[in-house]
DNA sequence: CTGAAAGCGCTTACAG
DNA sequence: CTGAAAGCGCTTACAG
């Protein structure tokens, strides 16, 4: 195996001017730069990162915690994350945590001997007090930690998240503005902090609009595509009527327009139903769903800028994805 | 931040008792090993991987090089492998190639300098044989090359696949067990080495079953959403008479019952479907798809055990998943 | 069974 | 601008 010494002997040079070369340092000849990289080429040579982190006291590497890697939105997100994090030269270590905390704690004790650049937290779990300590460890040896999709700065973690109720908001908005004026909502309300988000944006629209919320239309229901089923046959059973529907995620989205159709109702000529979260999956449901759009690219782009500026001083920022397009789903 | 040495110091003992009691070594006293347990857990100690990763000459990490982890297929095997690597102590690198030749290549060649343990290629794209000196290469320098979900035993590569043949077997003759007798297949089969291993498997179902091959009823498409919907309204124009259909993917047979339904033929009475995946989204038409699972749990726990058996001996093997189970995916 | 010492492959003050 | 040398934190022959 071809080490920086080897190359050294190879180009008539010493070791440290090898390393110089291949971390750029500027004062470097550029007669030696050349012989450094044709003896580079020559071996196909590329620096052991083991090497190179035990010397630095610090690696290339970012681990990703995620909740579960097989829904949609985590691995759309996980994708954005790893091209975002090579782009700058980092590799991406993932762990799938499965909703386990002490799985979580466990990766976060070991990863401080690890030596990681950064640890990136993409959870839909609420954490308990209980990892404060784990976190702040981790900060004071220069582990760069970054929370995605919910705001963890009261642990002092910089965060990116969706500005829900903005987008909640103006997905009603969008309802609004068919002419729609019963608009319903089912949702995780209480017990989530994203789900009261979106549901405050929806209230928001209606107030804005001058028009009630009528407690009738609003469901509180767990995010599950049988949720969403259920919640419409009994609204309609009792023979509450209306013309839109805002839900709080794609699934429950999918699931009403199940009811719905079995129900003979028309999509979306007799109600409007939006789905919040952009998956792939909405495409195939007959007619396409309307949903919103999350945006991994966006959060990826926010993550990549953080560890390029390096460590913010101060207090823990919260970064807003603002954007949020109401988009036709289709295949 | 704590070292064997500091650990060493506490315990009054030599960093080489530290090691040696932390790697499991059987040659140390259990008054030394007590000692040493006890300032472990006092400092909280962890190995610094890099540190050991230098001295070993290899890492405890795996790369996994996946096609692309925003679909369904990939993000369950991720989940499975992650998990089964985990188990063995080894920590997973993500690498979403996208389908790029190129960045496969550059990988593979810094692959080497990382001193990895391993590299999983879970790719859906056929290889050139210009990689074949890379793999090679790994190869030489202890990097357990594997494979999974293509046969890559060409290139020396240990490969995981299912036993695509067999699973579309079983399928059609479910089908034939209802009674159905004019079933159609739909899928990519020229050009697909898995979409070709899948019409066979048709084709010997209904040969056993002495039944005669339609060709009027093969419709050889790509893997989409649209391709399958086409595909079975230009049959149905056609006046083409089927009762049942063997789709090469979920995708397709998504699309197929999507164009059914328009034109108001009801399933499974009329035409009964099956698709090929276990995706979830099968859970969300209606009514659920019926679908032949793939398994990332067999592929991950054969993959554990060829990292726990360390490098087979001799020229690659491949080993087939052979259990596919039909299953009616329900929400 | 235990310890002193060498060395894995880099980078970086330090000296020139 | 360049090189000699120390040292990052481990593990493992080697000696006892």
């Amino acid at each position: 195996m071809a080490t920086v010494i080897s190359v050294a002997r190879k180009a008539g040079v010493s070791s440290a001017t090898v390393s110089r070369v291949l971390n750029g340092s500027a004062t470097v000849s550029s007669e030696m730069r050349e012989r450094v990289m044709a003896a580079v080429n020559e071996l196909g040579f590329h620096l052991n990162p083991m090497a190179q982190g035990l010397r630095k006291g610090q690696t290339n590497t970012v681990a990703l915690l995620v909740g579960d890697i097989e829904q949609t939105h985590f691995s759309a997100l996980t994708k954005q994350v790893q091209a975002a994090l090579e782009g700058i030269g980092l590799d991406l270590l993932l762990y799938n945590l499965g909703h386990s905390q002490s799985r979580l704690e466990s990766f976060l004790a070991r990863a401080i001997a690890m030596r990681l650049r950064g640890v990136v937290l993409a959870l839909s779990d609420s954490l308990s007090r209980s990892i404060e300590p784990l976190l702040a460890r981790l900060e004071q040896h220069g582990v760069e930690l970054v929370c995605i999709g919910q705001n963890l700065t009261r642990f002092n973690v910089p965060s990116i998240v969706h500005e829900e109720r903005v987008a909640a908001t103006r997905s009603v908005d969008y309802l609004l503005a068919q002419g729609r004026t019963r608009i319903a909502y089912v949702g995780h309300i209480k017990g989530s902090t994203v789900g009261s988000e979106r549901y405050r944006g929806y209230r928001r629209a209606l107030e804005q609009a001058g028009l009630p919320v009528h407690e009738e239309l609003v469901w509180d229901v767990v995010y599950r595509y049988a949720a969403g089923r259920d919640a419409v046959i009994k609204a309609l059973e009792r023979g509450i009527e209306f013309d839109g529907l805002q839900a709080g995620s794609d699934e429950l989205a999918m699931g009403a327009l199940a009811a719905l159709q079995e129900r003979g109702l028309a999509i979306p000529s007799d109600v409007a139903v939006v789905g919040f979260g952009g998956i792939d999956m909405a495409a195939y449901t007959r007619p396409p769903l309307t949903t919103l759009s999350s945006h991994p690219e966006e959060a990826a782009a926010h993550l990549r800028r953080l560890f390029l500026d390096g460590r913010a001083e101060g207090p823990a920022k919260v970064t807003w994805v603002e954007r949020s397009l109401i988009r036709r789903v289709s295949a």
